[in-house]
DNA sequence: TCTTTTTTTTGATTGCAATCACAGAAACTT
DNA sequence: AAGTTTCTGTGATTGCAATCAAAAAAAAGA
């Protein structure tokens, strides 16, 4: 039961223990579920899930992080959500044998735990609480996308530039004493077919952004932001 | 227990049954829930809920349609979803005491179904058939989100026209001898505030479409396909 | 360390939709 | 039915981001 166990179980625990949506068991649970767990790992790069496709389990980012995109008809790929630690999908497929709505792709080596369909349906029936927590994890999630629906209606692309900062200040980011530093989980092609405009375009606004000081390319990783309450005016009423 | 009762219990039971996620109930319990439910009317043009207002109920759409929307940081309306006969709303709030993501506006006269939070928490936890059902929910209504970002994503607004066009053929037309026949639940500035163009914009490109005998505008509120094969064209790989 | 490949930036140009302005049509008001 | 208001269509213009092209920088591989 300690951290250094390497048998399947506390494996399985430990992977369960991280996740927001059986946060609320208690360890004689946790247990029962852990036994039901299968595991699979991914290279960069690998899809995990294609778009279109059957499938009947839920899948847990354990290790890593995927992003989830669709392809749009004129050959652009709009990404829809960034997958870390904890995070879930394919909880769609619940009850129809519905298809996937969106492809997922590693960006990092990536472990997964897996629940079949009917194991998962069963916790929802015996767990109500797993229930009420998946479905704030939906609401959560819808709002983002609400959020971002919002933000590409935007017509100013300053505003929706700004709108990405902020969010992944909020989300992957340190404290530093020179300001926010922003360990970015996309590149800059992945940044742009987040927000949906080009390369080519995110290139210049973050140049322009930073001729004016408004943040710092410390590399393709990382951006550094020295003072956050300019991104949020430039966000908000920016323009 | 007739449909003509006007005791306020056969109202509300009547409410319920339209209700998807209560449609797993027997008629013991959706009687008991029914004694839960208040009602409230709203003129077309009030607003229903107010984007960041602290709400402490679950509101379902008895009777009308509604717009549920965000205003943008440049003074646009982007609209969200619209909301129509048994679809729900305020679910986000369920644990903490969070604000609404969203204005919602009545498109017509709009009866609604007001259940408190409290209320609605326990039912959760009692039925676990309606906590599925409202996932499902959920999971359509993000599947819908996620397919309208992939669309704001496209460059080409023909295809985005196009798009729109068959969501509303699926979900407000109805078959005639000439093609299919929508009834639209917007105007052209809502539909534009949906799509997220500017209305002379769309304006122009439904001109256009009817130039080229694709639609044929009957009036304002309806518009009529002739073949509809021709539409998903557009609307897929249509450029 | 040097080469190869991939990613990012920068430059020049173009095209499309936003915007402004107004006319015309439709929907309410009394 | 006339007048008022709101909604929709059309024309002219502009601006911004997409696109094309290529250099520069970073990452991966040998």
């Amino acid at each position: 039961m300690t951290e250094t166990c390497n048998c399947n179980n506390c494996r399985n625990e430990l992977c369960i223990r991280k996740v927001p949506i059986f946060s609320t068991l208690n360890q004689e649970d946790v247990g029962k579920i852990a036994s039901l767990i299968n595991h699979r790992d991914y290279k960069k790069g690998e899809t995990i899930l294609f778009d279109g496709d059957y499938t009947d389990s839920v899948v847990i980012i354990n290790e890593g992080s995927a992003k989830a995109y669709k392809n749009t008809p004129d050959g652009r790929e709009q990404i829809l959500y960034v997958f870390s630690e904890g995070d879930f999908f394919g909880e769609q497929n619940l009850l129809g044998n519905k298809t996937a709505t969106f492809s997922v792709e590693a960006l990092q080596p990536v472990n997964t735990c897996i629940l079949s369909r009917g194991q998962f349906q069963k916790l929802l029936y015996s767990y109500p609480e797993i229930a009420v927590k998946i479905i704030e994890e939906l609401s959560g999630r819808m709002a983002r996308l609400e959020t971002a629906l919002q933000s590409m209606g935007v017509r100013n692309v300053d505003t929706r530039v700004g709108g990405i900062l902020l969010e992944f200040a909020t989300k992957y980011s340190t404290k530093t004493n020179e300001g926010t530093l922003i360990h970015l989980p996309l590149s800059r092609e992945g940044i742009a077919n987040y927000l949906g405009v080009a390369r080519e375009t995110l290139s210049r606004k973050l140049g322009q952004l930073e001729n004016e000081g408004l943040i710092r390319s410390v590399n393709n990783k990382e951006i550094l932001i020295p003072n956050m309450q300019a991104i949020e005016l430039l966000a908000g009423a920016g323009y």
